[in-house]
DNA sequence: GCAAAAGTGTTGACTGTACACCCATGT
DNA sequence: ACATGGGTGTACAGTCAACACTTTTGC
């Protein structure tokens, strides 16, 4: 990577002096969600270095220099946890306040993942150990103690997630290629941590256009019953109507405010 | 900024092998939308040099080495416009794929912003004119040509914007201190191209907790009628119920995909 | 038959929209 | 008086949540 600059390259060295600007590295990080034995969660990995040894962050790292920002985060993922690179991925936010990372000046790049559920996510190269860990324990006193502002990073991708099952089919990408109404129901109920009611939530889901598509087949439930049809995602990117979390009114809006207010 | 490195920031140098990842310049771009004259519109800048030399772009330039992202995009708008800095600025999306800039590798925090309409935006110091452009006219052919992928960040601001109005109060950050409910559905109309019917409108709005708190005065309709109440931004950070636009379903829905889908 | 889960029907409350109408000011 | 825009009342249509009820399977 050490050819000629061309005039215009030469410029724009100028401008942007070494001295005045000291480099910034830049960093992606994935928040994979995903509902992990009923429960909604994230895929962490246990830090093997220093700095917050044994801390647990996000799968992450450096963007290479002619790589585009989403391809490093789906290879920082491959990287790191061996998780199948075809999910579902979008940029959440980047966090460059000075000072995240004791070791110099970083701009990290945030994605949010979204995947069904991930049998075995293997600790990779610099990743001790990987796995899922329920958000609501993230938070929490007695969950992982998490590195950097990972934290504010997960807390971010949560709500965002949830803000997105409102008004996109999204919540298929948690589900596996063909899934029941009772599967897609129970996504969101793990995910907005409520008690849908699965009629409505049917006539809801049906009737609007290119959310789900038919199949002929049927699955049988666990525990006995009728079989459920199966159902594959539509092609619609936005839900008309929206699917509106119940009973957001008022008290439970201030968790949300954190992403929407910026 | 050359002072010695810790035993820490020494190990993150090692890792962060200059020659493995040459410096990615990180900048920011500052999407500022208004209503100008009715129109829905977004300041621009002529730039005054190469590359894009005389094609408009967003104003924007270099994070400095201890400075927030945000105080970064605060900061290239007062030193490029003049707009003054109390005005609503918040994330959008960073843009960073190889190539973007013909110079080098950048990676732009992009930010959008709202304020009021700003009377006479000054040419800082790097660029040669400063005004406002309806972004009806930005996409289309007969608009200004933009640099870089400023047309991209500009599409993204104006949706995100577009769809902030449904579900939050940020159509107040649009209007001056004081305002009228005329006011506020005419920024609704400039930014949605829609026409309100006033009476639901203004039900819907005074029905939302803490979207605008009453004041005691009246205005003046600039063609005479009847004097209108006065009104202040509540403390609301999302609406609840949303101010759901007019006619969203199917067709329409094309435009907003963009921003959505990632 | 009984339990369990899928799927259908029905009702009453609520919300959004269209539009008729009244009110307060300038000219 | 009348034009202009602010503000209120009302009635109809569509949507949503609650829940009773039927269907199809395993045991």
């Amino acid at each position: 990577m050490s050819r000629v600059p061309s005039a215009e390259e030469q410029k724009f060295l100028d401008e942007y002096d070494p001295d005045r600007y000291p480099s910034i590295a830049v960093t992606v990080d994935v928040a994979l969600l995903t509902i992990c034995s009923g429960r909604f969660s994230v895929l962490l990995v246990e830090r093997g270095n220093h700095p917050y040894k044994s801390y647990w962050a996000l799968p992450g790292g450096f963007v290479e220099p002619d790589e585009d920002l989403q391809a490093a985060a789906r290879r920082e993922l491959a990287e790191e946890t061996g998780v199948r690179d075809d999910i579902h991925l979008e940029q959440l936010c980047s966090y460059g306040t000075p000072g995240r990372d004791p070791r110099g000046r970083t701009v990290s790049v945030a994605y949010l993942g979204m995947s069904p559920e991930v049998s075995n996510p293997v600790g990779g190269s610099d990743a001790a150990h990987a796995r899922f860990w329920p958000v609501a324990e993230v938070g929490s006193g007695d969950g992982p103690q998490l590195a950097f502002d990972h934290d504010v990073i997960v807390a971010d991708a949560v709500e965002r997630a949830r803000s997105k099952l409102e008004y996109t089919p999204l919540a298929t990408a948690f589900c596996e290629e063909q899934f029941t109404l009772a599967d897609l129901r129970r996504i969101y109920e793990a995910v907005w941590d409520v008690q849908l009611d699965a009629p409505n939530f049917r006539r809801k889901v049906l009737s609007t256009h290119g959310f789900v598509e038919p199949l002929g087949d049927t699955a049988l439930p666990p525990g006995g019953g009728r079989p459920a049809r199966l159902y594959r995602r539509g092609d619609a990117r936005l839900l008309h109507p929206a699917m509106l979390r119940p009973g957001a009114s008022a008290e439970e809006s201030l968790a949300e405010q954190r992403v929407v207010q910026e």
